[in-house]
DNA sequence: GCATGATCATGC
DNA sequence: GCATGATCATGC
């Protein structure tokens, strides 16, 4: 279909007008916005349609964009390096959002930017390279996500120009030269998404084995996309929502560094979050609680975690840097002797869904490979509490998609078998272990074999916690 | 009512 | 003292 006919078809959406100026940023996003409300089938042409309803096997997520680009603004996707909208430098992206329970909306997965070209990277600067250059505004366009729905008729929910600045720019370019450290010491193949922040470097490819040549090294590499992570992208589909007014929600989240002139050179967000406790290291939890004059539950389960948040100056319950980012605050306490006293528990799964998943998309490698940021207390020889370090923490790539993975593998084997006695023990493995999770013996799951067992979850060994805290 | 984080109890 | 099994407590 050629141009002028497209421009034909588009001019009878609800009343919008065809034209919009190219080399305008804000006049793309006044066009883009006139989406808001409608859906796919109304700008396509039939014979798209038709295809589509034809082998609704089809997925069209992965040219939802690109038929926007063509028949609503009609430009032709390009394969050129540079953003889709060039004069304008403004990169469009469409991406899912997901309306929960709560009636909360949530990103539905995270936003890929472009596969790692791992030669090209080594050498680049983040203010000159192609990820930044391409990237820097994006056109917006979040649309529903349904589970039942044809791909068809999800409707747009939301178009917004971003551009990448302030607080998110300095965390998104200190994950940027973090990977791109990593390929430059010849670790490409050592890469986690959990290793960054907001900027993740996720798998992709057609399978898990889909690798690639790194320049440093002659270990193959698994091919990465640089993407903003689900957590980021849920911040900003909310923080638009809100301020079109269209909806009042209670955050209750908080930053810990409060104006960008708290970063200083050279201090990554980690450094100034981790430098926030240094008052407060050696001293016991009681020495804390007064030194900041709190009037917090003492015997409450939060106590612990409300104690770390306010030591960070953060006065809500989330933080939101932590929310963005997907850092998981964890409390580690160690005996006297510098051992951990419990292993780390993960959300109990399901028999039935377990084992129809692939280990890379798997919800447990998704759940371990998230960024932890561990608060270390031990006890004293009086059974004080004493704040003995934090620090921020990812799985080594290697534990994970060896270790866990194997125990994840034994244990899909033994559901499969019906042998739920033969879960793997934690004298089987040094780093995780299948445990009971569950209210009691009679909260449980539907098995496979049409019985029930009850709740499981993978642990993270204590032992190998102590390990990485360095108890 | 349930998910989640945290912790206890028992027996070797 | 530790592995394993079991359960508690809180908040949404």
């Amino acid at each position: 279909m050629d141009r002028s006919n497209y421009l034909r078809k588009t001019s009878n959406i609800g009343g919008a007008s065809p034209s919009y100026d190219r080399t305008s940023p804000a006049d793309i996003e006044r066009y883009a916005k006139k989406l808001v409300g409608l859906t796919t089938r109304k700008f396509i042409p039939q014979a798209i349609i038709d295809k589509f309803e034809k082998n609704k096997s089809v997925s069209l997520k992965g040219v939802l964009g690109q038929l926007i680009e063509e028949y609503y603004f009609g430009t032709k996707a390009n394969n050129y390096k540079g953003p889709d909208f060039e004069q304008a430098g403004v990169e469009l992206k469409t991406t899912p959002v997901k309306k929960l329970k709560n009636g909360n909306y949530s990103s539905k997965e995270r936003l890929v930017l472009g596969i790692i070209d791992y030669f090209k990277m080594a050498s680049e600067k983040f203010d000159e390279s192609d990820f930044y250059k391409k990237n820097e505004k994006l056109l917006l366009i979040f649309y529903l996500y349904k589970d039942d729905n044809n791909f068809l008729d999800f409707i747009f929910k939301l178009a917004k120009l971003w551009k990448i600045e302030g607080e998110d720019l300095r965390i998104i370019k200190d994950d940027w030269l973090k990977i791109r450290n990593k390929i430059k010491d010849g670790l490409a193949h050592e890469i986690s998404e959990g290793d960054t922040l907001y900027l993740g470097a996720c798998t992709k490819g057609a399978n898990a084995e889909s690798t690639r040549t790194q320049p440093f090294s002659g270990q193959p590499a698994k091919q990465r996309a640089l993407s903003l992570k689900q957590g980021f992208m849920t911040d900003l589909f909310n923080r638009f929502y809100i301020a079109q007014g269209k909806k009042k929600v209670d955050y209750d989240s908080e930053r810990v560094i409060k104006n960008i002139d708290e970063y200083e050179d050279g201090f990554t967000f980690e450094d100034l979050v981790i430098r926030r406790f240094n008052g407060y290291i050696g001293k016991t939890t009681d020495e804390i609680y007064k030194k900041l004059g709190l009037d917090i539950n003492k015997h409450s389960k939060q106590f612990y975690s409300e104690l770390a948040r306010r030591m960070m100056g953060v006065n809500t319950k989330k933080i939101e840097e932590f929310e963005k980012a997907g850092v998981v605050m964890k409390t580690i306490r160690l005996t006297k002797n510098g051992k951990t006293k419990e292993d780390m528990s993960f959300p109990a799964f399901e028999y039935k869904e377990i084992v129809e998943e692939k280990w890379d998309e798997s919800i447990l490698k998704e759940q371990m490979e998230q960024r932890f940021f561990f608060v270390v207390y031990q006890y004293d020889d009086n059974d004080n509490l004493v704040l003995k370090k934090v620090m921020f923490w990812t799985i080594p790539i290697s534990d994970l998609d060896f270790e866990v993975k194997k125990v994840w593998e034994k244990t899909i084997a033994a559901i499969k078998e019906g042998k739920y006695n033969k879960l793997p023990k934690k004298s089987e493995n040094f780093v995780s272990h299948i445990r009971p999770h569950a209210k009691n013996k009679k909260d449980t799951f539907e098995t496979l074999q049409g019985g029930r067992e009850v709740k499981r979850c993978f642990w993270l060994n204590g032992g190998y916690l102590t390990k990485v805290v360095g108890g």
